[in-house]
DNA sequence: CTTGAGCTTGTACCTGGGTATAAGCCTTAA
DNA sequence: TTAAGGCTTATACCCAGGTACAAGCTCAAG
């Protein structure tokens, strides 16, 4: 009886994620225990590592937990449930090839912003600023629920 | 007296965004109308669509309404503010390149699943799917407050 | 054997970024 | 002039994806 077995939070630790995390993913039915002690434990094995660190990854490129729900939850005989995987994989392809770009493009711009920043040491600084400066508010302190603590220099 | 003014409602359909969104915004100190009317309708110009439109750029590349409006915020005549757009630019680029290279690699990733999707007609579909099968969880209609409507054909 | 860490379930709350609804005023076209 | 539609404020709610806390059970080290 080698220790393959992980209680949760070791599981959890092994994958950077809180064990409260693992058992949402649980009632969410992404992750399921392999066996459970006769306490109630939920016990894990290295698939389960594999399974989580897969589900962290897939969430951290624009899967929702929903869709990842989908996926497991495919079953491999029916052909028809396999089409609609290959048909959200390519959904997704394009959705990350489309981000892909636009992230570039923003990079592209952000870099830009970087350079004339520098450039410049003026009293104007980077250029799109300029949109700003007729624009922005005052931080509202009313129904300001958010920044609340963005520029606390007072 | 040119007509360049929009009202809120012609300002949101110009940026594709709700008037509520762009009241949220004012709120948050993002997006101040360049006037109001007597009666308290908000004005907004040609380069008030700019703003909204860079808000949305930025948001969707990443920066929070919070981050936004840190940067629109930022006074153009003080040297540290400025020191600290130029840290901030700084972390959203190493981020962005970051996410990049990781988005990338899951496109790769995918892309290969969806090869194999297609390659093997036989009765185990995409390789990673072996690593959910042990691990799927039923689909818990007890605390499941989301998925309710993944797999609807029982 | 006790004590503290770790596990259980359950419920409540949080955050970001909104949307929905209400109650009422304004504007405009018929 | 009146009715529809747009605007105002304010409050409530929604969603995803968690976190926090409570009350109680369990395990392991000293």
């Amino acid at each position: 009886m080698s220790q393959t077995h992980l209680k949760i939070g070791e599981l959890a630790k092994a994958c950077g994620v809180s064990d409260q995390a693992v058992r949402l993913y649980e009632r969410l039915g992404l992750l399921k225990p392999v066996a459970k002690t006769s306490k109630g434990y939920r016990l894990y094995d290295a698939a389960s590592v594999e399974a989580l660190r897969f589900i962290k990854q897939a969430q951290r490129s624009g899967f929702t937990l929903e869709e990842i729900g989908a996926l497991l939850h495919t079953d491999i005989r029916d052909e028809g449930a396999c089409a609609a995987v290959k048909a959200l994989l390519d959904r997704k392809l394009y959705a990350l090839t489309e981000r892909l770009v636009e992230l570039q493009g923003v990079k592209d711009v952000l870099h830009g912003l970087r350079q004339a920043c520098d450039g410049e040491p003026g009293p104007v600084c980077p250029a799109f600023l300029r949109l700003c400066t007729p624009h922005c508010a005052v931080p509202d302190p009313n129904g300001a629920r958010l920044l609340h603590e963005v520029n606390h220099e007072d």
